[in-house]
DNA sequence: AAACCACCTAAGCAATCGCTTAGTTTAATA
DNA sequence: TATTAAACTAAGCGATTGCTTAGGTGGTTT
């Protein structure tokens, strides 16, 4: 009955996600998606409604795809040789070019904090406990560890992670293997 | 010979620096410092020349009230516990009235990154080393450390203080504390 | 092949951005 | 007290912001 999109959505906010990551929400004007995401501006409103429709979106892609590492960890069974394992991974994941970009969720709450529209804010807050629910399957795995210290190193562990993120910003390679190194020394 | 400036520098700048703390560099209009600064444009312009000189200027506040618990942990000499009390202390410094905003360095780098401008971003990355530097002074306090070791535990100690900052803006109380005490059962 | 309608392009909307400038006020000097 | 120059106010600069709209285009359906 009428035209088809000559575009895909996912592929689109995967370019948008992209840009956000190199430059930030707010540092991102809708001509730069625009000319990244190769649609024209009425595509991207009709599309995702806003700019921050946009940026929504690029978070929910960014979570897909960083499950690509996290399902590796998942079906590892490893314990806590695995967690090491998604550490390293997760620092390769931000990455880019050899630019280290920190993982966009966590940019984005750095970012937008407290000014943060509550639909997005809880997307950015599940984060932590995703990651912190894997990190607990794969302590489990281990001996000799009550409920009690399985939290609490589960704990250290995801903000340890969030760690990495913004500890490669500001670090160099071989700061961030002591890093990780010491994490798991004695876990 | 002529008028005196109805402004102390330093005055409007704490302010300007609180108020790029709450939202970020991007996010805070020049609009927005002339009101929270109590000054008109001219006057921002005239005594920092650029929203960029202001920010620069409220960096380099900022690292001055952070000094306040850094001399407390030089004058300290209580070696890894006078550094676990400076986590503490940090976590208390990033909070304003419950809030937590997180460290402005760690925010500025996770907003700016790749497209600073080299003397804030110099000014930016010497923060690490500022930290490092301090905890490899208290480390040497302990017994039976080489060289080795203080450089991997300072480094490890350094990018956790980055993980404080980040996991204060996701994290609740209880998880915080669970992170810096688990910090220090590893070294 | 004709009708239909969603999709596209491109121009333009008001608002705000960082920054400047013209003109007035103020106080230290001669 | 007259002069002088820095600091002030307020209006406005061009550019860009997020977003909208009018009108031409093209593929699907009958």
């Amino acid at each position: 009955m009428a035209r088809n999109k000559q575009y895909k959505e996912e592929d689109v906010i995967q370019k948008a996600m992209n840009l956000f990551w190199r430059n930030g929400y707010e540092a991102t004007s809708v001509r730069m998606l625009e000319k990244e995401m190769g649609i024209n501006q009425f595509s991207i409103y009709s599309s995702f409604g806003s700019k921050h429709g946009v940026f929504v979106e690029s978070i929910k892609a960014y979570k897909r795809e960083l499950n690509t590492i996290r399902i590796s960890l998942q079906n590892s069974n490893n314990g806590i040789v695995g967690i090491k394992q998604f550490f390293y991974d997760f620092l390769e994941f931000t990455k880019e070019n050899e630019v280290r970009k920190g993982c966009l969720v966590c940019n984005a709450v750095s970012e937008l904090a407290t000014n943060a529209e509550p639909e997005l804010m809880v997307e950015l807050m599940k984060f932590t406990e995703e990651i912190k629910s894997l990190f607990i399957k794969n302590l489990k795995q281990e001996k000799n560890r009550t409920e009690e210290i399985i939290e609490k190193e589960s704990n250290f562990l995801t903000t340890s992670l969030l760690g990495l993120s913004l500890g490669s910003r500001f670090q160099g390679e071989s700061q961030l293997v002591d890093y990780i190194e010491t994490i798991f020394k004695r876990i």
